[in-house]
DNA sequence: TCAAACGTACGATGATCGTCGTACAACGAA
DNA sequence: TTCGTTGTACGACGATCATCGTACGTTTGA
């Protein structure tokens, strides 16, 4: 087992995200926040720039569970994991879903504007 | 403990419920074809009258979990006791949440209808 | 009055979940 | 090369979950 585990990022395909996963990833707060930032975000952000209240194992099983459901797309850049939101797959998939809940999870999250 | 538990249905109200414990008591395939069925419906259901694959018990468990949530509203009708979607409070409190869910589960249910 | 139907309550069980700490691997910079 | 950063892997722990069987209470109907 001296293989990187980088090889090994499993991703369902688009037509195998099963909506009750998706739900299931989504229906925790710490999970919420993490995709609230991930929607946020124009760049893809690794695993460490979020402020969530848990530690770095926490995360990365979060990120995980997210990733598994096909919820999030994980990708190594150098010592950084990094993960965006799986917006076309899920739109196709589940139209309005991820747009509805984010909504629902209380408005766009604003990232650095205070007007 | 001789009360009927017929008293004691606690319910959330409106501005209670939760989008984590929404997402949650939908993320169960149970659960998923449970508001599927009273979508369909136009009167409320009785517990009975829904074709899930589990006991009595375990329905019972899952009605409770989802008017917990604020996904169902339960009033006990004779021996009966039915079942019906809050979609009013649920359209006010997450706009479009229900319906999107309801039909990214597989568009609408055809209670009888088989053209 | 008696029995059947409906659904609950309770307890149990095995599975999954969220959390953490520690140890380790990979990469980048000095 | 050596060290710090980033994030994973692997247990481990307690909590919650989905499921069931059995026993019981309530209501309806014969």
């Amino acid at each position: 087992m001296h293989a990187p585990a980088r090889e090994t990022l499993a991703h369902p395909s688009r037509d195998e995200i099963e909506l009750a996963a998706v739900l299931h990833a989504l229906s925790d707060p710490v999970r919420l926040l993490m995709v609230r930032g991930l929607a946020g975000a124009i760049e893809a952000r690794s695993c460490g720039s979020f402020d969530v209240p848990v530690t770095k194992s926490t995360c990365t099983h979060h990120f995980k569970v997210l990733r598994e459901a096909g919820v999030i797309r994980q990708r190594q850049d150098g010592t950084k994991r990094v993960n965006l939101l799986r917006e076309d797959d899920l739109e196709a998939r589940f139209p309005g879903l991820l747009a509805t809940i984010l909504q629902a999870a209380g408005e766009l999250p604003q990232p650095t504007a205070r007007t």
